[in-house]
DNA sequence: AGCACGCCGACT
DNA sequence: GTCGGCGTGCTC
């Protein structure tokens, strides 16, 4: 038999090898191409691998090939790296990446007519009209014509059945529009012309390298790899409005720019500020966008016709033609974190696709996290900063109140030196936001007759009371039950007793203290939704309230020009939940809230509640050197044997169990058997939570310096028993290592 | 992810 | 007797 072509075809299952089928004779193949394939019974969509040639005789053949963008040799070799990073199948990570949809595409056609020059059979006043706009042989979209000559879609039809005019199909609208980077130039501060600079610089010199040539060639020599850049600015300092400027040096250079952003961000705001700096809107790509136009806009990436595209974290897998700029903004936020289904962190990945694109990245956050500062450390990225407010506006002014000294009488959470700060705020007409980070109304309640704690019967974490709801909730797994009227242990009748403090009751004591002032609640679990929440949000900027009392919630998103008080209630939630990273959450969390002060014409101020105003978090807040917060994290974690972030893992492994105690089992066999190199430092989180039908338990390990995480782990779980689901795993630890 | 195959409980 | 529940395993 004559050797046939054979192509390698991995398909987006959670299949781990690419399955071999015959190229039928006379089929152009090439590697990269999106086929249809047979699988089993039916037929699937798969992308070709990698082309051999070879007898090829008991293999099925390929359907045919899709009118689909290929995917190129950079973005396969994305996908291998991603598979092999996160221990994932394949085609699990293709998945990722293959939006080719239903090959069902009936292009709703945009059909323009023109004049023929022959003259109607018939002449109406509507037909004449019609006439009178053509103008000429000149033409027009259907609809439009219509409109401007004030008649029905019929006389148009009619016109062209009689050969008068004559249809033309347009090319399908444009998806996306060209930004201007010269539309307006932005005033920046002295601070944000040099980032921005540094930046430009950037881009344009990889660019040049991407063009080719010996000149470019020369210079990529002596710039080397393209940097990862984390360009951290204080709250406030305009760093959108900087890396807009690399964004607008990426389109002078003619390559795309991607700027991802976690979900919530891709606001309207975003999109307002993106237009009054280059004109359009930019093309956004998230969860929301309908089926059909994310496959035109899917196509048009491919095609190198949009420059720039904002969007979530699945936008990292967009098939660009010539990527040239990849912006990470808010790169600390957990969003970027992908938890179910391939485990993967957006940021990362970032850093890889720029690392196999061979393009710049820039890390945009006012709070970085602790791996990139780290990275920054080790000199493996780059660092832009803007120390200074925009505007010439200064950052809160940030004190501590001592709770050991300034002591609250039971039952009350406002000190007396916070309320009068208060009092002087709004007796100026300024507002103020309480920030305590819990829900509901109390925390704990308990019978004052028996002692009974009111505890969860799924997870034994104690019930939270909701008042408005008048429930008791359990915050981890969501069970509620109805707030019962005598003790449910000892039967007395009205002994239940709240213990401590939620934003619920937060909200009646400054109800009791300032009466005439208005005063509202913001909370993830009130009813009404996002669309509830913007307008809560809109009528607090506009001034309709005094007083906000809010969770995390407020801790980004809208500006409040009137905001010049933040109280933090309780600075120390937070800092004792057993999660690594509780410090560095915290810290991030009160520079968020505390920076929302005085953001307005006039300056603002933060006073925060703790015990522990010596602690590292407490410390660098009040000082506003976060640099010292993060060497003193560091330090402490080396005294404590923990391992330096960029070492630290956290493996979290979901195994499908038929029960909490089977999980757990597995944990702990899991546990026992660590491969040599890799330090078990015990089960991180006991609770073992039920996730979509899976048992997830979360394991934390410490590897020495270069070790092979990625080995180790196939390894372990090579010598542990195998779970009846498999197990997925998600590694939180710094990718370079792995490139 | 689908879809078949298989091995146990209540029905025309 | 078989219809159908979903647990298990395979797909070039």
């Amino acid at each position: 038999m004559a050797p046939h072509q054979i192509a390698d075809v991995l398909i987006p299952l959670a299949l781990d090898t690419a399955y071999s089928y015959a190229a039928p004779p006379g089929m152009s193949l090439a590697e990269g191409d999106v086929v249809q394939v047979p699988l089993g019974t039916r037929e699937s969509l798969g992308v070709v691998w990698s082309l051999r040639e070879g007898a090829g005789a008991n293999l099925k053949s390929i359907t045919a090939v899709l009118d689909a963008p290929p995917l190129g040799p950079k973005l396969r070799r994305f996908i291998d790296w991603i598979a092999r990073y996160t221990l994932a199948p394949k085609g699990s990570a293709l998945a990722l990446a293959l939006r080719v949809p239903e090959p069902s595409r009936t292009e709703p056609l945009r059909v323009a007519v023109r004049a023929t020059g022959q003259l109607p059979k018939r002449l109406t006043p509507a037909r004449a009209r019609v006439l009178a706009a053509v103008n000429g042989g000149l033409l027009h979209p259907k609809r439009e014509l219509a409109q401007a000559a004030g008649v029905g879609i019929g006389v148009i039809d009619a016109l062209v059945d009689d050969g008068v005019l004559e249809t033309v199909a347009l090319p399908s609208e444009s998806i996306a529009e060209q930004p201007d980077p010269g539309h307006v130039r932005p005033s920046l501060s002295a601070d944000q012309r040099q980032a921005a600079g540094l930046l430009m610089a950037v881009v344009g010199t990889t660019a040049l390298a991407h063009a080719g040539g010996p000149e470019a060639r020369a210079v990529a020599g002596v710039v080397g790899k393209a940097p990862v850049i984390l360009l951290e600015g204080v709250t406030g300092s305009g760093k959108t409005e900087v890396y807009f400027e690399a964004v607008a040096a990426a389109l002078r250079r003619g390559v795309q720019a991607l700027i991802l952003m976690p979900e919530i961000a891709l606001t309207a705001q975003f999109v307002d500020r993106f237009v009054a700096r280059f004109g359009v809107r930019p093309a956004l790509w998230h969860a929301g966008i309908g089926a059909r136009r994310r496959e035109r806009l899917y196509e048009a990436v491919a095609a190198g016709e949009v420059p720039v595209v904002a969007g979530a974290r699945s936008a990292l897998f967009l098939p660009f033609a010539r990527l040239g700029l990849i912006v990470v903004d808010e790169e600390h936020e957990a969003a970027y974190k992908q938890e179910d289904g391939l485990c993967y962190h957006a940021r990362d990945l970032a850093v890889v696709r720029g690392r196999i694109e061979d393009c710049p990245v820039i890390l945009a956050s006012a709070t970085p996290s602790i791996e990139t500062r780290v990275n920054v450390e080790r000199a493996r990225y780059k660092r832009v900063a803007l120390p200074e407010r925009y505007g010439g506006r200064s950052l809160p002014q940030i004190r501590a109140v001592d709770l050991r000294k300034d002591a609250i009488p039971p039952g009350r959470w406002l000190s007396e030196t916070l309320r009068w700060a208060m009092t002087d705020a709004l007796a100026g007409g300024e507002q103020v936001l309480l920030f305590l980070n819990r829900r509901g109304y109390a925390p704990l309640t308990l019978c004052r007759a028996c002692g009974h704690r009111y505890e969860c019967a799924n997870c034994s974490a104690w019930l939270v009371e909701h008042r408005f709801r008048r429930a008791l909730i359990c915050h981890h797994c969501g069970h509620t039950e109805r707030r019962p009227e005598a003790c449910v242990a000892c039967g007395t009748v009205d002994s239940l007793a709240p213990c401590g403090p939620g934003v619920e009751r937060i909200a009646e004591e400054v109800a009791e203290r300032f009466p005439d002032k208005r005063s509202i609640v913001l909370s993830s679990d009130f009813p009404g939704g996002t669309e509830r929440l913007r307008q809560e949000l809109k009528g607090i900027a506009e001034g309709a309230f005094d007083i906000v009392i809010g969770t995390q919630l407020v801790a980004k998103g809208h500006n409040f020009p009137q905001l010049t008080l933040v109280g933090v209630l309780d600075a120390d939630i937070g800092l004792t939940s057993g999660d690594p990273r509780a410090a560095e959450r915290t810290f991030q969390l009160l520079q968020q809230v505390t920076g929302r002060a005085g953001r307005g014409a006039k300056p603002g101020r933060a006073l925060v509640q703790t015990y522990q105003p010596d602690h590292p978090v407490m410390a660098a807040l009040l000082s506003g050197d976060a640099e010292r917060f993060y060497r003193e994290e560091t330090r402490a974690r080396e005294m404590a044997g923990l391992p330096p972030f960029g070492r630290l893992a956290a493996v979290i492994v979901s195994a499908t169990e038929r029960s909490a105690a089977e999980a757990h089992s597995r944990a702990l066999a899991l546990e026992a058997l660590p491969p040599d190199g890799v330090t078990v430092l015990g089960p991180a989180e006991a609770p073992l939570a039920l996730v979509r039908g899976r048992y997830r338990f979360r394991l934390l390990v410490k590897t020495e310096r270069e070790v092979d995480l990625q080995a180790f782990l196939r390894a372990w779980f090579a010598r542990a028993p195998k779970p009846r689901g498999g197990v997925k795993v998600a590694i939180d630890v710094d990718p370079q290592s792995f490139l």
